[in-house]
RNA sequence: AGCCCCGUGGUGUAGCGGUUAUCAUGGGAGACUCUGGAUCUCUCGACACCAGUUCGAAUCUGGUCGGGGCUGCCA
C-alpha cells in the first residue's frame, strides 16, 4: 500500500540504514508489532504500529502481528480480534503473517530444557516472597538462592514435573542462571516459566507452565526471522538479558530497539487509567468518540489517513515527551478540509422567514460538494422562505466586529441569496424568529450591483430539514497533564467534554451519509453520523470544530 | 543510593566539526475570501550549565545540574 510519506528520519531508521549497510541481516528488513490480548488499542499504539508497519514498507521488508499471549489469566480472545480490525482499520495489512507467542510453546520448552542441560536455569523452590527478599535492591545485591546449584539431571526431572501438572501455582518456577548481583535487576536470575493452572484462549489446557515475557519475546522475535525489533523505553533494561538468552542459545539474534512512548496533553493514555473510565461510567465504553483509543477515534469521525498523517509528523525519538493536543487536532482539520463533503447543519435553530419570497415556494441551490476539490462538483439543496439559522449568527445589539445578522442588516445565506432583516419576533424577552427581506436579484448569494457583503451564514430549509441529535465533544480532562500533582487524575475530567444537543436541523442529504464517513457543516466543523443512529432517530456526532477565529477573539477580550 | 537512557524555540522535530541552527505546530500582525474555514505574506521564539579538545563545538571528551526508567511468578 502506497502510505503517506514521512516528512523525517528518525534514530530508528538510521539504525536499520546502518544494519543494511553493515549486511548484518543481509539486506532483509522484517519487524512486527507484538500486542498483548489483554485490552483495546489506543494511539500510543498506533504510533508503534505505524512505526514497525511503515519501517517494512519503506524498505520492502514484512511485518508481522504477534500477539505476546504468555498470561492465560489475564488475556481473552475477544481482545484478538478487536485489535486486528483496529490494525486493519489503521491501513495496514499483514497478509498471512498473523503469530502468538503460544504458536511457539513447544519450541520455548526445548529450549529452557537445552539451557538446563548447559547449565543456564535452574528450578528453584522458593516462594515469591522468598525470591522477591533475595533478589536484594537497587544498592544491595541479591543472594543466591539455596537451588540455584541443582544438577543438571535433577532440574531437568523438576521441570518435566512441572510442565507434568504436579506442582501447584508458586511452587516451583524455573530461573536462568546470570548474576545474582547484577546492577541491573533484570539480569538477577530472572522467572523463564511460572506455574499456571489455567485455560490458554489459544492452547487451551494443554500447558500449566507458561513463559514469562523475557524469556518469549526475544525467542519468538528469532523464530520468526525478526530483524529490528521495536519497543518502547521502559524495556531498555531488559535488552541485556534479551541479548543474553539469545546469544546462550546461539540463534539468530535480532536487534532490539526502543523508543519513548506517546503522550498526549488532556488526555491518558495507560490501558490501566482508560479501563478505570470504562469501568466508574465516566464515559459510555471503549469506545466512547471522548477516548484515545481506535475505537473511539473512528467513532468520534477521525480518518485513519490523518492519524499516520499526525504520527508520522510528530517523529520518534528516546525522549519522553508530551504531543500537544493541538498538534493532533491539525492533522485532523488538515486531512479533512481537503476531503469532507460539505453539508449544513443548524445545532441551534433560530426560525427566519422571508417575506418577500412564496410561502410555498420550493426551490434548491447549487453548492459546492468542496471548495477545496472542485473535481468534487456541486449539488442541489432545497431551499424555501421558512428557513432556520444558527441563533448564534444574530445579535440584536451586537458589538463591533460582528459582521452576522442583526436589525436592519445584511447578509448572505450561504449559497442562495442576500438577506436583510426586518423584523425581530419575540416571546417576551426572548428572541424567537426573525423575519427577512431577501434581494431578489441575488439568487445564488451574489449581489446584482456587485456590492460587498462581508457576512456569510449557513441555513436550513425547515420544510426539507430533517431532526438530529448532534454529540458535541471537547477534550476529556481539563489540564495538560492529568497524572501530575497528588490528586486523582479522574478528578480532572471534564463535565463539559460531551455536550447534547437535541432539537438540530440538518439538510435532508445527511440521511444518506454512510458509517466511516466524517463531513463538515459549513462553518461548524466536521461530523459523522453516529452508530445509535436508528430509523427514526438520526445521531451526529462532532469529529471536530472548525478553526475558529471569531471565537477566539472574544475569548481574548 | 546502584545501573541504564535522555536534555535544541511554548510544544514536537532536523542537525553527524564550519549552516543566517531545519521543519512543523503554536502565538502575533496583515492580505485574500460566498465557510470569521482554507490559502498567502510577515513576525515571535531554542542549542541546560561548566570546563576541555580544536583555527573552529549544538555536534567530540569530562564533570555538574535537570528529567525518565528499573527492586511482578505483568507486558
Amino acid at each position: 500500500m502506497a502510505h503517506d510519506e514521512r516528512m523525517t528520519k528518525d534514530f530508528v531508521r538510521d539504525i536499520v540504514d546502518a544494519h543494511l549497510a553493515s549486511g548484518r541481516f543481509g539486506q532483509r528488513v522484517h519487524t512486527r508489532f507484538p500486542p498483548e490480548p489483554n485490552g483495546y488499542l489506543h494511539i500510543g499504539h498506533a504510533k508503534s504500529i505505524v512505526l514497525n508497519f511503515g519501517i517494512a514498507e519503506e524498505y520492502g521488508g514484512k511485518c508481522n502481528v504477534r500477539f505476546d499471549d504468555t498470561n492465560p489469566v489475564r488475556e481473552e480472545e475477544e481482545f484478538v480480534d478487536s485489535i486486528l480490525e483496529d490494525v486493519r482499520w489503521l491501513g495496514y495489512d499483514w497478509e498471512d503473517r498473523l503469530f502468538y507467542a503460544s504458536d511457539y510453546f513447544d519450541q520455548l520448552y526445548e529450549w529452557a530444557v537445552d539451557l538446563i542441560r548447559k547449565g543456564w536455569a535452574y528450578v528453584d523452590d522458593q516462594t515469591v516472597d522468598e525470591i522477591r527478599a533475595q533478589r536484594g535492591d537497587l544498592t544491595t545485591p541479591g543472594t543466591l538462592s539455596p537451588f540455584r546449584d541443582r544438577s543438571v539431571d535433577e532440574n531437568l526431572d523438576l521441570f518435566a514435573r512441572m510442565r507434568a501438572g504436579e506442582f501447584a501455582e508458586g511452587e516451583r518456577v524455573l530461573r536462568a542462571k546470570v548474576d545474582m548481583s547484577h546492577p541491573n535487576m533484570n539480569m538477577r536470575d530472572p522467572i523463564m516459566y511460572r506455574v499456571l493452572h489455567a485455560t490458554h484462549h489459544n492452547t487451551g489446557d494443554r500447558w500449566c507452565i507458561y513463559p514469562s515475557y523475557d524469556w518469549a519475546h526475544g525467542q519468538s522475535d528469532s523464530i520468526e526471522g525478526i530483524t529490528q525489533s521495536i519497543c518502547t523505553l521502559e524495556f531498555e533494561n531488559h535488552r541485556p538479558l534479551y541479548d543474553w538468552l539469545l546469544d546462550r542459545l546461539g540463534v539468530h539474534h535480532p536487534q532490539q530497539i526502543e523508543f519513548a512512548r506517546l503522550n498526549i496533553s488532556y488526555t491518558v493514555l495507560s490501558k490501566r487509567r482508560l479501563r478505570q473510565m470504562v469501568e466508574d461510567g465516566l464515559v459510555s465504553g471503549w469506545d466512547d468518540p471522548r477516548m484515545p483509543t481506535l475505537r473511539g477515534m473512528r467513532r468520534r469521525g477521525y480518518p485513519p489517513a490523518a492519524l499516520r498523517d499526525f504520527l508520522s509528523r510528530i517523529g520518534v525519538a528516546k525522549v519522553n515527551s508530551t504531543i500537544a493536543f493541538e498538534t493532533l487536532e491539525h492533522s485532523i482539520r488538515d486531512h479533512l478540509n481537503r476531503t469532507a463533503r460539505r453539508f449544513m447543519g443548524v445545532l441551534d435553530p433560530l426560525p427566519v422567514t422571508i417575506e418577500n419570497l412564496p410561502a410555498d415556494l420550493d426551490d434548491t441551490m447549487d453548492f459546492a460538494v468542496n471548495p477545496e476539490d472542485p473535481g468534487a462538483g456541486t449539488r442541489a439543496i432545497p431551499f424555501s422562505a421558512d428557513l432556520v439559522i444558527e441563533r448564534d449568527d444574530f445579535m440584536e445589539d451586537p458589538p463591533k466586529g460582528f459582521h452576522r445578522l442583526a436589525p436592519g442588516r445584511e447578509v448572505r445565506l450561504r449559497n442562495a441569496y442576500l438577506a436583510t432583516c426586518t423584523e425581530v419576533v419575540r416571546d417576551g424577552s426572548e428572541v424567537t424568529g426573525l423575519v427577512c427581506r431577501v434581494d431578489p436579484g441575488s439568487r445564488g448569494g451574489n449581489a446584482p450591483d456587485g456590492r460587498r457583503v462581508k457576512g456569510t451564514i449557513h441555513w436550513v430549509s425547515v420544510p426539507h430539514a430533517v431532526e438530529a441529535e448532534v454529540r458535541l465533544f471537547d477534550r476529556l480532562f481539563t489540564v495538560e497533564d492529568p497524572m501530575a500533582g497528588d490528586g486523582d487524575f479522574m478528578s480532572y475530567i471534564n463535565p463539559d467534554s460531551l455536550v447534547v444537543r437535541k432539537g438540530c436541523k440538518v439538510e435532508p442529504a445527511v440521511t444518506g451519509i454512510g458509517p466511516g464517513e466524517t463531513f463538515q457543516f459549513e462553518r461548524l466543523g466536521y461530523f459523522c453520523v453516529d452508530p445509535d443512529t436508528t430509523d427514526g432517530h438520526l445521531v451526529i456526532n462532532r469529529t471536530i470544530t472548525l478553526r475558529d477565529t471569531w471565537a477566539r477573539i472574544r475569548g481574548e477580550r
